[in-house]
RNA sequence: CGGGCCGUGGCGCAGCCUGGCUAGCGCGCUUGCUUGGGGUGCAAGAGGUCCCGGGUUCAAAUCCCGGCGGCCCGACCA
């Protein structure tokens, strides 16, 4: 194993996935190749645990997938004038199909709004169609200038929603109900706390009147935009002729929402729990919750061992490695370097205890279960664990955010940050948004992240909010 | 497109400066025995266009020229 000097806390995440995670074998969540993302059935697991939980919300409030096609005609997205000139520089564009030169080139997606658009407007008439609520599982394209493993891949897979509505009000609801569905998934199901806000003038989407997102903070201090939720107001209505006719007789313009998350997840999932033994998943986004390594030596042992160990297993419904021809400990490294949450210890002392050895992955705490509280014992640690890590990356975060009162005191604190080592802050501050105040953050590679909506969730993830952000307020760090 | 580093069995590297032994090490892999509560140990074995092309030389992984490829840091990232 590479002996490793970088930590997942230092400042490079790269360096850590190289040293730490990179082994060469299937454990790996994912490589990279070409500036493309290769994902591995460690890591894709967990994007299948992502897709489970948004789907049954996205159901949950009546969204419907769909699939629309990965090349779009280049005139579509010309459509949208701010949209296109916000694009133009990574778009893929297939020019030659067939042998020969396309009269019109495609462009490989890098986001589905003018296809959709089109569509709509052959969908809607009126107001009866609305709301219609979209969702598409798919990859895209984006040819950035340059890659990270899982942040900034050029193709990656995400979900893309789509909806259209008859009111700006309503559509607005829409932009909000998705954020908290998205901060929901981050904080209850991967146990990743994020700031929810609205995105500055800068950074919003190309087409939107407004983005919003949710932001995390990686165990190095650096945010990451982890979900991103547009409203379009009428713009893609108007450039693609979504018009509908009203209740009371009018014609108007769809207010269209999207709104997305990518396989950038993974990777802050990764960033916010694994250490430098390997990954560390949540349970509840982890394939297996739990496996069962036996511990034998002899074959009389063995048969005696493994006849417990299933059973308990199959009432666990949890897997026995029962591989041969492999130690314990190496099978121990094994899950420990895959982040299984819990691993059990059952060997011929157990058998004579009646109990069995249970370890967290995440605090490599070991604590005996009789065999008959196995079940509870189990489902109790996964509990805690999902709490602890919530509660420890929440710690950090707020470990870490500082308050400040003009610019200038916003720039000491950058300055600090940076000459610190694997440093990175949230900065709170009250000021305006404005390009001054962003080339001024420039110089300390931090931007504005968001406006945040509230600070604080109540206990069923929820909060009330108009989607104005509170006044001037911005959070400032160096991001990813 | 700038700045830096690097291309040597599957992976990670040493060797290069100062040219010359049969091109080496660790991990992994194969076979056998052994072992087993945190990567068992031993033995045998398979696996190489030293990135490509040219040059210098009696002789090139090593020196020179050209090319290709990769990584990291920036610029870019709605």
């Amino acid at each position: 194993m590479a002996e490793s000097k970088i930590t997942l806390r230092s400042k490079d995440f790269a360096a850590w996935y190289q040293d730490v995670v990179l082994q060469g074998d299937m454990a790996e969540p994912a490589e990279i190749v070409k500036g493309c993302m290769v994902i591995k059935p460690t890591g894709y697991a967990v994007w299948e645990a992502l897709q489970r939980e948004f789907d049954s919300r996205f159901k949950a409030t009546g969204h419907q997938n769909v699939y629309f096609p990965l090349l779009i005609p280049q005139s579509f997205l010309k459509k949208e004038a701010e949209h296109v000139e916000g694009f133009s520089p990574e778009l893929a564009v297939v020019t030659i199909a067939g042998g020969k030169e396309l009269e019109e080139p495609y462009v490989i997606r890098p986001t589905s709004e003018t296809i959709i658009g089109h569509f709509f407007a052959r969908w809607i008439q009126s107001w009866r169609d609305l709301p219609l609520l979209l969702n598409q599982w798919a990859n895209v394209m984006r040819w950035e200038l340059r890659t990270r493993m899982f942040l900034r891949t050029t193709e990656f897979l995400w979900q893309e929603g789509h909806t259209a509505h008859a009111s700006h009000e309503e559509s607005l609801q829409e932009v909000l109900r998705i954020l908290d569905i998205y901060a929901d998934v981050a904080e209850q199901v991967m146990a990743m706390p994020v700031i929810k806000g609205m995105k500055s003038a800068a950074e919003k989407f190309a087409g939107a009147d407004r983005s919003y997102s949710i932001e995390a903070m990686m165990q190095n201090g650096l945010a990451l935009q982890a979900g991103t939720s547009h409203d379009l107001g009428q713009n893609f209505g108007r450039a693609f002729d979504v018009q509908f006719q009203s209740k009371n007789g009018g014609l108007d313009y769809v207010w269209q929402t999207s709104w997305g998350v990518s396989t950038r997840l993974i990777g802050g999932l990764i960033m916010t729990h694994s250490d430098d033994k390997g990954l560390v998943l949540p349970p509840k986004v982890a394939q297996e919750k739990a496996v069962l390594v036996p511990i034998y030596r002899k074959d009389e042992e063995r048969a005696q061992v493994l006849e417990t160990a299933q059973k308990l297993a199959a009432d666990l419904q949890i897997k026995v490695d029962d591989r041969e021809g492999l130690t314990p400990g190496a099978k121990f490294f094994f899950w420990e370097r895959r982040g299984v949450p819990v691993v059990f210890e059952l060997g011929p002392r157990d058998l004579a205890g009646g109990t069995v050895v249970m370890k967290r992955r995440d605090t490599g705490s070991k604590q005996p279960a009789k065999l008959a509280d196995a079940r509870d014992s189990l489902h109790l640690n996964l509990v805690e664990m999902q709490r602890d890590l919530y509660g420890a990356a929440k710690k950090r975060l707020k470990e870490n955010s500082v308050c400040a009162s003009s610019l200038q005191e916003v720039e000491d604190i950058l300055r600090d940050v940076t000459a610190e080592r694997g440093g990175g802050k949230f900065v709170y501050a009250f000021l305006k948004d404005d390009p001054a105040c962003d080339a001024r953050l420039k110089e300390f590679k931090a931007t504005v992240r968001c406006m945040p909506l509230v600070d604080e969730y109540d206990g069923a993830g929820r909060c009330i909010v108009t989607g104005e952000p509170v006044s001037q307020r911005v959070v400032i760090a160096k991001a990813y």
